[in-house]
DNA sequence: ACGTTATTTCTACAGAACGTAGAACAAGTT
DNA sequence: AACTTGTTCTACGTTCTGTAGAAATAACGT
């Protein structure tokens, strides 16, 4: 499965707060990611400045991923996510769904399983 | 996240093959799991023999992560799902969608992508 | 054009997870 | 006790991820 690392997750969340800013604005550059992986460090990481080189290593494998795209063009290149953070976690739970044999019956055990309230936002989604 | 290796993944599939079967049948043994992967060989896994300890070894591995059970005081140790298939997978999307940040934002969307047939399925559950 | 600086690519290594299995050990059989 | 069958230990190769130095490349200033 495509699950990702401490580090790549990281780095996926920080390009993720970039969507829904204007265009131009919504890709990041390495440097600026590993600033920003320094300073969120008290929660996610730790306050630890990692290289340059090791941000842009993960980026590169990202890339490969199909999960970030880079302007190559520019020349601090720009890095931004190829899909929202909810497409992407919509498309883990595909996977899983996928492995399943009888996907109704995961469905229904899904279902019971959510909490009331999400039950009820389910339910209008579908009935709307 | 609790990925499953290729053969973790078809040895649990055996085990949860097993799932609804009658007290004390519903248990395999190294031996018997080894020989059915030999047998399912070709659409899995290649018609390759693996050795006993190889499967002991995965099921050690799958006890640990606690997805498996084994009966230890007969000799012939006995290997059981300690869960449905279902309920893992169901556990698994749980999983998924606790890293998101938006979890209804996550659930519209999937509801948004799974089939017609699928939906209506959902909404019948939900609205019973 | 040239040296300096910023950026990117290559190469590398350590640690974990997984597939794989031999060697050693334990338990039951004759 | 010797033999047979099953289990545990130990180990190695591979892949994935975190991590980063060394080398290559591009940009900048003069």
């Amino acid at each position: 499965m495509a699950t990702l690392g401490e580090l790549e997750r990281a780095v996926m969340d920080l390009l993720w707060e970039q969507n829904g800013r204007p265009e131009g604005e919504n890709a990041l550059t390495a440097n600026e990611l590993r600033d920003s992986l320094a300073r969120k460090g008290d929660t996610t990481r730790d306050g630890k400045e990692l290289a340059v080189t090791t941000v842009l290593t993960v980026l590169s494998r990202l890339e490969k991923k199909s999960l970030v795209q880079r302007e190559r063009d520019i020349r601090p290149h720009r890095y931004r996510a190829v899909t929202s953070r909810e497409a992407h976690t919509v498309e883990l739970m595909h996977e899983v769904l996928g492995s399943a044999r009888d996907r109704e019956a995961v469905l229904a055990a899904f279902i019971g399983s959510v909490s009331a309230q999400e039950a009820e936002a389910l339910r209008k989604m579908l009935t709307a």
